[in-house]
DNA sequence: AATGAAAACAGAGATCC
DNA sequence: GGATCTCTGTTTTCATT
């Protein structure tokens, strides 16, 4: 129980993999604290990321200006990683939404990172979580029916020999807090 | 376990409201399937939701004012459910991502939504899952550290009476396949 | 780093096809 | 439903503090 924890603190480097081979690294600046008028931005955007600047400008107290180069600066650093429309899977045909739990065998984890992008380019699949413990990926995916559900693990992970299981587990709903409709 | 996609078939009544035109339902329009230009913008405002209208346009062939009305419609219909900025939890300070797999006692079921509800409202969390078959709820939240989890599982699921039990599996990394960096 | 003013641009609406 | 035109307002740049 308490490895768990343990490992956290030791596979939590996500500072490895930030800008370019070589350079000196910009983490300080990416993982320094926020001000409170980027926190204001941030929170902003993440609730409507097209709130006019203007009025973003207003809401955190500065000048127009002043809040365009903040945000850009929050993209910049990696902060915002981008805007984005959130789709409803049920308004482009897919209604049913599914985790599946992967496991691969362990000669196969070698690979680990290339079957899980490979599997995350697939259209049906939203998210795809690398996970300790028992599993190795969470695969969150929407289909069109429980059949299309079905071809998708039989053939893009049964049918893998990498694959040693799979689980799958239905979604009957979804909630990101952090999303409001806009209008 | 072969009743879970029977049970899929029958919790994903979206199809029910497609129906032959003149039928008198609302959710017609949501969930009539897109045609080639709405399909266009949507993939483009999935990856970048900033884009301004005038280039959706041409990339979709229309004019102006129609794209403008298109993308109108389109979050009318539920089909864009809302614009946000994709914030890096790491960049806040929130450098552990986890899954808790959270099961609610028989007896407090009954109060699954609202017990999901005020998870998703805590600081932490970033999606509530209600999911079918062992588990009922799978929260995905972001945490400063090891102990700040492991204290946001003492405080807010094991001293809960309804909660049966919970198990938490670390993230190392998380794939958004549709989110491309803007710039 | 923040500001204010000016130039460039996108968005909203009316009108017509 | 879609296009064109025009007006209004916002975004953006840049010189300045």
């Amino acid at each position: 129980m308490k490895n768990i924890l343990t490992e956290a603190a030791l596979t939590s480097s996500y500072s490895e993999t930030v800008g370019p081979p070589g350079a000196p690294s910009k983490d300080i600046r990416r993982f320094a604290p926020l001000d409170a008028i980027d926190t204001i931005l941030v929170e902003a955007l993440a609730r409507d990321g097209r709130m006019p600047n203007n009025a973003l400008a207003t809401l955190a107290g500065i000048a127009p200006s002043t809040c365009l180069g903040r945000v850009r600066s929050l993209v910049e650093r990696g902060v915002i990683r981008g805007f984005h429309a959130d789709i409803d899977p049920a308004a482009l045909g897919r209604g049913i939404e599914a985790i599946i739990a992967v496991r691969l065998h362990s000669h196969a984890r070698r690979d680990l990172r290339t079957i899980g992008d490979r599997l995350a380019a697939l259209d049906e699949v939203l998210d795809v979580y690398f996970v300790a413990g028992r599993e190795d990926y969470l695969i969150h995916l929407a289909t069109t029916d429980p059949l299309t559900l079905r071809d998708f693990v039989l053939d893009h992970l049964s049918a893998n020999p990498s694959v040693a299981s799979t689980e799958t587990t239905l979604i009957f709903e979804h909630i990101h807090p952090r999303r409001v409709r806009r209008d």
